[in-house]
DNA sequence: AATGCGGGGAA
DNA sequence: TTCCCAGCATT
């Protein structure tokens, strides 16, 4: 007997792993589904694939379950409203998935007939539907041969073949290595299965070889520290910005809002009143940025750390009496203060002015 | 090829 | 603290 028919080729090993810990999320079909013919909806799937980009598994949980919840189909995501959509989302980041998610739900519901694509190169011409999204959706919803890489699959295979080519240059060639090695029967599980390899065992740090189905496979271990791989380029250090963030409370209790732009940083999310964001401070950066005159405190700062800069926000609060000429915007009562679009530092700012700001509901009876 | 774009959990 | 997560769009 030959080495190749003593040795289970590495997809088959992984497979057989994946079908021994079967982990239960909520956008996969379960093992005794599947065997009864249940197929994945290519709409849930697509769903959890554009939140979980670049965001955890936890993460995405309780917003996958409110989304299919309130928008069933794509169709219904297609027909809902904007602003539904981006309060829905405020909180899990990234704001262009959410405006993208919409737009892609709307030329799916529009112009597909309320059907998803079912090729690769179809679903990538999608807003919102990268290289990543494109192949694992063909995989998972529509049982293509696609060659799915993310970071969890750049990982393992990095480990594997031991390649010394930093990301991101090395990415065409670890696609094509997935693309040699993903099965013709159950591409979809096979995708999931390396993603789940690389998220419980050849983890970025630690990994657990010892529980590794391809160990004797592995190119690293044995020789070098995997924790080493995949190889990467030096990073550069966050920068500072400085800047003034102003809440002003009416006798009501409702606070000033606006709406951001829709491009761009927390490209239209719902703000309160601020300077710009400079790397340096000056006048601009502080009480001088004030949307309008009133008695303003100042009560503090706020630290927030976006992907390439650090933020500090000089709290200002105020009670304002009368009406006031502020601007564009709008007074939003205290009691639906939280259903509004807001990111986590403009949450953070509020609590800062006002610390029961978004706990006064529940806490009103 | 490099950069902009959130937020949070794990070690 | 640091890392990095089922990446995409733009330049």
């Amino acid at each position: 007997m030959t080495q190749a028919h003593r040795t289970a080729a590495p997809a088959d090993l992984i497979l057989d792993w994946y079908d021994r810990h079967h982990r239960d999320l909520p956008w996969r079909v379960s093992p005794p589904m599947a065997a009864r013919g249940v197929t994945p909806d290519p709409y849930r799937i697509w769903l959890s694939e554009v939140m979980l980009q670049q965001t955890t598994v936890q993460a995405v949980k309780s917003y996958f379950a409110l989304f299919t919840t309130r928008w069933p189909t794509v169709i219904d995501l297609a027909k809902a409203d904007n602003e539904d959509v981006m309060k829905s989302w405020a909180g899990l980041g990234y704001y262009a998935r959410a405006r993208n998610l919409k737009k892609c739900a709307e030329a799916v519901a529009f112009e597909h007939g309320g059907v998803f694509p079912d090729s690769e190169d179809g679903l990538k011409a999608l807003p919102g539907i990268g290289d990543y999204t494109a192949a694992a959706i063909a995989a998972i919803a529509f049982n293509r041969q696609s060659a799915v890489l993310d970071g969890n699959v750049e990982r393992v295979i990095s480990r594997l073949h031991a390649i010394e080519t930093p990301l991101p240059a090395a990415k065409p060639e670890m696609r094509a290595l997935v693309s040699a090695m993903t099965p013709e029967h159950r591409p979809g599980d096979f995708a999931q299965a390396m993603m789940d390899l690389g998220a419980t065992i050849c983890t970025p740090r630690r990994p657990a070889c010892a529980l590794c189905p391809v160990n004797a496979h592995c190119r690293v271990l044995g020789r070098e520290d995997p924790e080493l791989f995949p190889r990467k380029a030096a990073k550069k250090e966050k920068p500072v910005r400085v800047g003034a963030a102003f809440i002003a409370e009416d006798h009501t209790g409702a606070v000033f809002l606006r709406k951001r732009i829709d491009s761009g940083l927390l490209g239209g999310m719902t703000e309160v009143p601020g300077s710009a964001w400079t790397a340096r401070t000056d006048g601009e950066t502080g009480l001088a940025a004030a949307p309008f005159p009133a008695d303003w405190q100042a009560c503090g700062t706020v630290t927030h750390v976006f992907t390439h800069f650090e933020l500090r926000l000089s709290i200002y609060r105020s009670m304002v009496s009368g009406a006031v000429r502020a601007g564009e915007g709008w007074w939003q009562p205290k009691e639906t203060l939280d259903g509004e679009a807001l990111p986590t530092v403009m949450k953070k700012a509020i609590k800062q002015a006002i610390p029961d700001a978004f706990e006064r509901v529940a806490n009103r009876e």
